[in-house]
DNA sequence: TTGCTATATCGTAAAATTACGATATAGAAG
DNA sequence: CTTCTATATCGTAATTTTACGATATAGCAA
């Protein structure tokens, strides 16, 4: 099925931005390439192969995910492909999760909750 | 095809719940919904349904995903579902991802990367 | 040029996700 | 007990994701 446009009111740019981020790091691969990415600085694909079982083709196709969301930035070097993290993009990433939610979920939240819930006489 | 253990080295229970989560909001209408409920503090299933233009079977399933990566919680209520943020895994998750890679993404690593790169005769 | 190496892309198949309508369930109201 | 209401779950179809092998591409070396 899938309609068109799932929400009434579709993301930010900068909002799709951030779930892109976050769904491209929901996956365990591409999760582990950044944090090989973290520790080794810099690698070049077939070292990045060297770490899964996987085939060449498929952690190609990942790291491309991950180019397009921002979280990683390849340089051809020769033959090869030299990737490191974008180190901005990343700070981005972690400020703007560091910001999201405001005063939602601090830990006298739980009292605002009660009152609303009181409130609307729910739960 | 799918392997069933894509990676060399599987993910931490604690890795496997940050993708968890990470994943969970990597879709737009599952974002959309912690982002209502941040600001409401407390829905029932048919007012967030009625933020969407999705079926309520639909919504139903995308809360279940938000409950199970631990991000919302359901409490039942009458006939009704009364959902609010799970406070404290969120606060988890922001603390996980700010202290994420450490070290990795200060302004001043390029310069470390741009060293490494050089001793890989690399780049 | 020819060949080698590393990687990206293509074509395709399996699996997972997303969406729907229909149905089951559980509590409240009559 | 019966009915209504709100929600969760089921069964299923469309779409997307994930994975592979095969092929194309680009640079380097002989």
């Amino acid at each position: 099925m899938t309609k068109p446009n799932p929400t009434l009111h579709p993301l930010t740019p900068d909002e799709q931005r951030f779930a892109k981020m976050l769904k491209a790091l929901g996956n365990p691969l591409r999760f582990q390439i950044v944090q090989i990415l973290a520790e080794k600085q810099v690698c070049i694909t077939g070292e990045i192969v060297e770490f899964t079982t996987l085939a060449q083709s498929t952690v190609s196709q990942h790291l491309k995910v991950l180019r397009e969301a921002g979280l990683v930035e390849g340089e051809v070097d020769g033959p090869a492909t030299c990737y490191c993290l974008n180190a901005a993009n990343i700070r981005w990433l972690k400020e703007r999760i560091g910001g999201w939610l405001a005063g939602c979920c601090e830990p006298d939240t739980e009292a605002v909750i009660k009152n609303v819930k009181k409130k609307r006489s729910c739960c």
